[in-house]
DNA sequence: CATGTAATTCCATGCATGTAGAATTAACAA
DNA sequence: TTGTTAATTCTACATGCATGGAATTACATG
């Protein structure tokens, strides 16, 4: 990932109702969301969020698969892994200690959802 | 940190001008640099930068330390630590996989900068 | 105090982004 | 094929952001 990708990804990133969004697909893990629940649960109207979710589409954050007459999305594992790096990249050139967060207790949380 | 702040301090990291900036400051480590060296450096006028500058400390990004008659910036470990916890929080939600990034060499560096 | 240097604010311009109603496409069901 | 539901594009409007020249503030030195 370069810089240009990377500040697409920040990007799509940097507006509350996306942020809002791609952490409600995070919860919503694996088998994601359709559309139509996301657009009631953020009380977004659906052609604002279709934008949304679009941006978030080409930035490599999220994934979209069609079910029946619905459009479930999902985050982009890849995606999200390829910007942290980046970020802990620039983020940690000889600082370690920036990115060694003591308080991540990511080993020790259920994999059952994967 | 919570939604708000994270959302601004995406918003300040999403701008190329502002990314590169942020990566200079990144390697220039804890001395920082002056705004002037930084805008030749990085060939952007004087006003324009400051702009930047002034987004990314708004952000809890950089900080500023006046020398004389120029000011140094330099990033702000504790800011950015916050943001990358946030992330961290965000994106691994019962995902431990998605944080706990094989390739990241940060206890082999040296930390001799810090 | 006067001069030179560093950096910032002021301001106007142009471009990009967010928003949401109306029209459109896609899929299923009878 | 007609009707219903889901989601998207089209479109227009308003807001916000990036840019950089000109003027301004802050500081050091003779």
């Amino acid at each position: 990932m370069e810089l240009h990708d990377a500040s697409h990804a920040l990007s799509a990133l940097s507006q509350t109702s996306r942020l809002e969004l791609f952490r409600l697909l995070v919860i919503s893990g694996d088998e994601g969301m359709p559309a139509g629940q996301i657009s009631t649960e953020l009380d977004i109207p659906k052609p604002t969020l279709s934008f949304h979710l679009k941006e978030l589409s080409t930035a490599g954050l999220i994934l979209a698969e069609r079910h029946g007459r619905s459009i479930t999305y999902k985050i982009n594992i890849e995606g999200i892994r390829e910007l942290m790096e980046f970020l802990t990249e620039d983020c940690c050139q000889g600082r370690p200690d920036l990115c060694n967060l003591s308080n991540n207790s990511f080993n020790t949380l259920p994999t059952n959802l994967l």
